[in-house]
DNA sequence: AAGCTAGCGGAGGGTTGCCTCCGTTTGCAA
DNA sequence: TTGCAAACGGAGGCAACCCTCCGCTAGCTT
């Protein structure tokens, strides 16, 4: 479980045509920002305009709309998941941190995305099942080393700072102090 | 600055007449429930339709969308800022711990709202005040007790739980145990 | 009880987005 | 180079929603 197997369905359907994948390139990165942009129900006929693309090229590329949040979706997951592997040298808190932090990041945002992906999907559940593989040693190493405390569980974690990247934060720095008191949480009563 | 002042203009187009009134609570009421049900992006048609009441009628009462937004959130402030008094004479950390939890609970029901209306909004401002404004002091009294650490403040705590808000929690004991977290966070170091 | 007017409701015109369909283009293999 | 399948793109039909407008209804006042 790995996870390169689990969700690999979905790269699946990426065509081989060098035109053909120029194309879906770019309607990945337009997606990724209209979406930011305007939200969830941004049109899609927007994306295409903005890939370059005609809008029957979208359509044959990502059937549905959920078609092409999943595969946004996957993309973002596949990255997190990898960045854990350069933190291994880490102190084991100090690595938690860091990763969270990226998780932080790269979930903040495409808040929209989940949203509506929440709903029974396949392709969700396998990438949190991606996630919390690559996250869920980190804790527990840190637990082992005393700098986590041990009534909570991975999720909990994932749970309380997903809410974080909701939340709009002008100034950077404020989001850094409030992550800063939802990681004091995790620490066990005496090492804080 | 008891609050009661800043945002009444916005009552101020309520109608006096009884069935108009009507309308409008019943407006209100299935505006709440289709919002929360659909998001915020949910056909105004629908809205009055499951209120009973013509299309003409919803647009009288509340000739944008964001009328409609700003009406529903106002009054959902009303209530949580209201409750603030109810705690005074409980410790002030365990007033705090519960006002938050209430906090949570009235924020949770409306977070499409406050996605739309964040985007500068007088009467978005004044709600916020009107929060601080029950907020803070609690807090404030807390962290003289020595019940909360100094270096933060109550927009950083409102921020922390915001976030929680938009996390979906399929059993209410994790929101418990999470939020549970969060709060610990908030403890002075020593305090444990 | 009778009139006045605030309020009602929904038909309908306009806009926008969804998605299919098919004639045209273009990469690739032989 | 040539042929052919894969891929393109956008016109256009369909559906949903927005919002206005105006003839009708029913509270309130005297």
């Amino acid at each position: 479980m790995t996870g390169a197997g689990q969700a690999s369905d979905v790269f699946a359907r990426r065509p081989k045509r060098a035109d053909a994948r120029r194309n879906y390139e770019a309607l990945i990165a337009a997606a990724r920002e209209v979406f930011a942009e305007a939200g969830a129900a941004a049109s899609l006929e927007e994306v295409a305009r903005r890939a370059g693309v005609g809008i029957g090229t979208l359509y044959r590329n990502f059937p549905t709309r959920r078609d092409l949040f999943e595969a946004l979706y996957v993309e973002e997951v596949r990255e997190l998941s990898r960045s854990a592997a350069d933190l291994g040298d880490l102190p084991p808190w100090d690595a938690l941190v860091a990763w969270l932090h990226r998780f932080i990041g790269y979930v903040a945002t495409k808040r929209a995305l989940a949203e509506e992906l929440v709903h029974d999907s396949e392709v969700f559940r396998s990438c949190r099942t991606e996630i919390y593989t690559a996250g869920e040693p980190m804790m527990r190493r840190a637990q082992a080393a005393g700098a986590v405390r041990d009534d909570i569980s991975f999720d909990d974690v994932v749970r309380l700072l997903s809410g974080l990247t909701m939340a709009q934060f002008p100034q950077p720095e404020q989001r850094d102090r409030v992550l800063g008191i939802a990681l004091d949480g995790l620490r066990p009563p005496t090492s804080r």
